[in-house]
DNA sequence: TTGTAGGCGTTATCAG
DNA sequence: CTGATAACGCCTACAA
């Protein structure tokens, strides 16, 4: 910014002041200055401008994993309005382990950022050790950490699985299997008591020996699937908790000979793309992702914009049921 | 650091030095500043550090679509060896725009990253004007561009289509459709180029009316697609160059009423992780994606760890067929 | 309208 | 071994 200054003959407050458009700058000097900024390649250093102002203009982003298409659409969306509003982002992933996300937290306050969006993973404590220090916003997305009063938008997990079980249900179904994710996340959890709520209403007894751990991974929910699948009583019905992990069912399902939905019916949280093009097609919840991404992005927008105002909110948005063909009625002796 | 210094009563050069190692600090000392360390919860300024260091222990990503999974995977793994070498990755997607891809990286260049990893979209101009003036390392994955001596890690995108296309022919195709990437990156060049090899190697007459553009997208793909089946010599087998539009393939396919393979035998580039779970279950060219990120992360790594070496690596590594059913043997007249 | 000077939090250099 | 001090590049009073 010096080189600029003495090229075009101007002090380096006279260049600030242009470039930032802080004060008025007269035409002709502006444009001395605009020819020695070309001349010179000069490119203001963010780094110096954080130093100085407190701010980086960059908010950290936090996923549990950044393989699920149900994440990287969120992240796509998420870093599309905040590129538009200036804001780069920091893109960390904790492979589902807390240890990583207090790791990935720490790098990411350190650089600064304004803001940070987490997904969090695993154990709540260390997140709220983490977060309660710093004076950073925060908003949480899909899931959320007890006791942490931060934005967050999530989506009613309880009501949408409640109302996918029902469907299984109403189709017949009586022994219905639930693949579950990890119950240290809020998803987990609550996913889970959507399905107990549903099998209650229906006066259906809930069992233990029907719901297995697959930790939202594909690979735990096989063996998952597996162990179901070789029950003498094996359940007519799965329902995977997330998407990574219906593909785990469905490869346990093949693996052991078995026809879905033909054998056996499956849904499964979380849409795909390819749900309605490849057999079986796949009943799923699918989540507002476009809407998720945005409504995050924007809460982290206005929190940066205004450190001040305090009561924390959360937005909550609704799974839709989309029904295809891989479940089907279940005839039952009477 | 200051506040730490007094409550230490010590010099904030000692902090520095205790808190980096950088010098020979007494036993005593250390404990009394790590315990003011403690109870002050200092943590260290990144930004300041980087503004005096010249160095950010970061590096930019840049690439085409978050939302497809094979950059999505790759992603993954750069961000996880980088993460393990201390460096913080900042994600940018540029959405297959040449200019959405010259305004991250200058944001990326603003801020001072170390590093700099591409997976070029479209025009190669803009990126070499832009990388020709920094002196950042950057290493191209993917899709190469020309006349950019960066270090590189991309497949033998040639090689794999043409015996993908090989294996196409010697089931008895003849008419072989191909939706091709986008003819402005290497990726969707090379491919294309191997597809005209196969059918020059087996003495079929190329036709520009059968290869069709899709984009690297689905929804292009699909339109594509139904150009090439409405055709009274519609082909007998489709080749797509990526992933995202043999979805988009299958699903034209689907809604012409045709049956894959029974009518129509399908191809595509990049593998799923559940393609042999779905029917029909897809052949694919799988990449080592993988390999690709791993070389990518330790060229950038090596780059900024010595900036001087300046003959530029290219590593090329190779697809591999993964035959499934979705392609199948056709009789024909003789 | 323009210039000068001080400081953001670190680290490196050099005396003590 | 430890402490004072000068940068790093930018922004913002304040003065001219």
């Amino acid at each position: 910014m010096l080189d600029v200054a003495v090229a075009a003959g101007v002090s380096v407050a006279t260049v600030s002041a242009a470039v930032n458009g802080t004060a008025p700058v007269s035409k002709k000097l502006r444009e001395r200055i605009e020819q020695a900024i070309q001349e010179i390649g000069y490119k203001r250093n963010a780094v110096a401008r954080s130093l100085k102002m407190g701010t980086t203009t960059t908010v950290g982003l936090v996923v549990a994993d950044i393989t699920n298409p149900f994440f990287t659409d969120v992240v796509a969306v998420i870093q599309d309005v905040l590129h538009r509003a200036g804001y780069a982002v920091m893109l960390c992933c904790t492979d589902e382990s807390a240890s990583l996300q207090e790791e990935q937290i720490s790098l990411l306050l350190d650089r600064m950022v304004d803001g940070l969006i987490i997904a969090a993973a695993g154990d709540d404590d260390g997140l709220r050790r983490h977060l309660r220090g710093t004076n950073t916003p925060v908003v949480l997305i899909d899931r959320l950490c007890h006791d942490l009063d931060a934005d967050a938008v999530v989506v009613d997990n309880e009501d949408a699985v409640k109302s996918a079980t029902k469907y299984i249900i109403d189709l017949g179904h009586r022994n219905i299997g639930y693949i579950s994710g990890s119950l240290s996340t809020s998803t987990g959890r609550d996913r889970l008591a959507g399905y107990r709520a549903a099998l209650q209403e229906a006066g259906i007894e809930y069992g233990d020996e029907f719901v297995r751990l697959g930790n939202f991974r594909a690979k735990d929910a096989y063996t998952a699937t597996m162990q179901l699948l070789t029950r003498p009583d094996r359940p007519s019905a799965i329902f995977a908790a997330n998407n990574l992990m219906v593909i785990g069912v469905m490869k346990a399902i093949r693996d052991a000979g078995l026809d879905c939905p033909g054998d056996i019916s499956v849904a499964g949280f979380d849409d795909f793309p390819w749900a309605d093009v490849f057999q079986p097609n796949l009943t799923t919840i699918a989540q507002p992702v476009q809407a998720i991404g945005e409504q995050a992005a924007e809460l982290i927008l206005s929190r940066v914009a205004d450190k001040k105002r305090r009561e924390p909110r959360h937005i909550v948005l609704k799974g839709r049921l989309m029904i295809r063909e891989s479940c089907r009625p279940i005839m039952r002796p009477r």
